[in-house]
DNA sequence: GGCACGCTTCGGCGCCCGCCGAAGCGTCCG
DNA sequence: CGGACGCTTCGGCGGGCGCCGAAGCGTGCC
């Protein structure tokens, strides 16, 4: 991967991201939802002229993908690939969110910072809580950074997760930007966010990232995995 | 990390890539080496002013490091979350890289394919191999993507092969172009190509990132994973 | 010590990209 | 059916970025 023509085409997949814009529009589809092109455009700050342009070159390249419903058009992340193309982008630029500047602000992203999804796995201090609980159960091995143990294995089979195969790493270790430590990302952490979801532990919040632990969920948090969900907090 | 600040920072790192020159050079400098200025000027076809304009920029965001000995620049990747984020650009934008056109360039593709290292790691059909072995071994498990086994953990402790601890995953895919399969990545995948090459399994090539397979190596792939390195071809 | 080499700084040129207002098209609600 | 809404296309404007030649500085070899 090393010809002109490749550095050519990575340079142009760089490019995608490489404006304000569309970094604003791919960051806000990481929550996993799909937003319409007004939303975007608004989230954006831009017109709607501008949104267009943007979301068809996005769309061209394979970074998102679209669907029409009547006068609306709605769209998403193409897939796991797309979305750690902008994690890996958005690690390396690393630091914390800058500081919330309303009470609003702050209640919102202290309800981000306490349990969140980072496209299609738990962050915040739910998702490294949970991380953490399984690597001390030892489901998870963080010796030589995170790894799936066999243990681990039979307990998502044992509590009804299924794992879809996939190209993409069983287990990655995704830098959380609230908690500054890793949480878990890839196949597994997707299996657990999307059963969580259907088995009702967890619900989304309208219009945010931020997800809300419910009693279910507090429930099966202390059952399967000895974790209090009152006694878990965001890093200061 | 989706405030507008936050896009604007992700935008400003997608942008280092995103130009054809600084692309060509972190691209070369995916094989782990140290290359001067005056090399990667050359090998990016640009004069060397506007070589030192890009290499300014790329070292001043921290995408590359850079060591002065007299008159000569080196310049290096960062670390491996540098090398990361060149890979999953490159992994994004797909394809396999042109036909040869030469002789040489058909003979040195074909070395690049068989083996190779990917930054810290062993790449191409070594690389493949090594990973397929050791998944039918049970070192490694891909029933949900890949994951190090505990055997896995005992073989590497037993070969001698220390894992530093990261954190970063500890295996990762990391898809192979010329093979179209995935090889093994991450910690335990960097920790694997620096012992072959400590052990003198391994020896590398003046100015490409091919490898060259030592008998030893020969036999140290033989004895520990069952592999005859003679039978080991690139895909077509 | 002089000359060559590696690299840097300066100044200028040309091209590309993101923005929006106006106009238009398709959808859908009252 | 008419008007509002979501989105697209067209045309134009302004700013930013990558390139290089010339000149210059520091290193090092003969």
């Amino acid at each position: 991967m090393d010809t002109p023509l490749s550095a050519r085409r990575l340079a142009d997949t760089a490019a995608l991201l490489a404006d304000p814009t569309r970094a604003a529009i791919c960051l806000a589809l990481l929550d996993g939802r799909a937003w319409t092109a007004g939303e975007l455009a608004r989230h954006a700050a831009v017109a709607a002229p501008t949104a267009t342009g943007h979301l068809n070159r996005l769309v061209a390249a394979g970074l998102l993908a679209e669907e029409r419903q009547g006068r609306h058009r709605y769209l998403r992340l193409a897939g796991p690939t797309a979305a750690e193309l902008v994690e890996v982008l958005a690690q390396f630029t690393g630091g914390p969110p800058p500081v919330a500047t309303s009470l609003r602000a702050a209640r919102q992203s202290g309800e981000l910072a306490r349990a969140r999804t980072c496209y299609d796995h738990l962050a915040g201090a739910l998702g490294v809580t949970v991380t953490g609980a399984m690597t001390a159960r030892g489901l998870l091995d963080d010796r030589h950074g995170l790894a799936l143990t066999p243990a681990g294995a039979d307990w998502l089979t044992a509590t009804g997760i299924t794992v879809a195969p996939a190209r993409r790493a069983a287990v990655r270790a995704c830098l959380d930007f609230t908690e500054r430590r890793p949480h878990l990302a890839g196949a597994v952490g997707a299996a657990l966010c999307a059963h969580a979801l259907t088995a009702g532990w967890l619900e989304r919040r309208p219009d945010t990232r931020a997800v809300r632990v419910t009693v279910t969920g507090e429930r099966a948090l202390h059952d399967l995995l000895g974790v209090r969900w009152a006694d878990v907090r965001p890093a200061q």
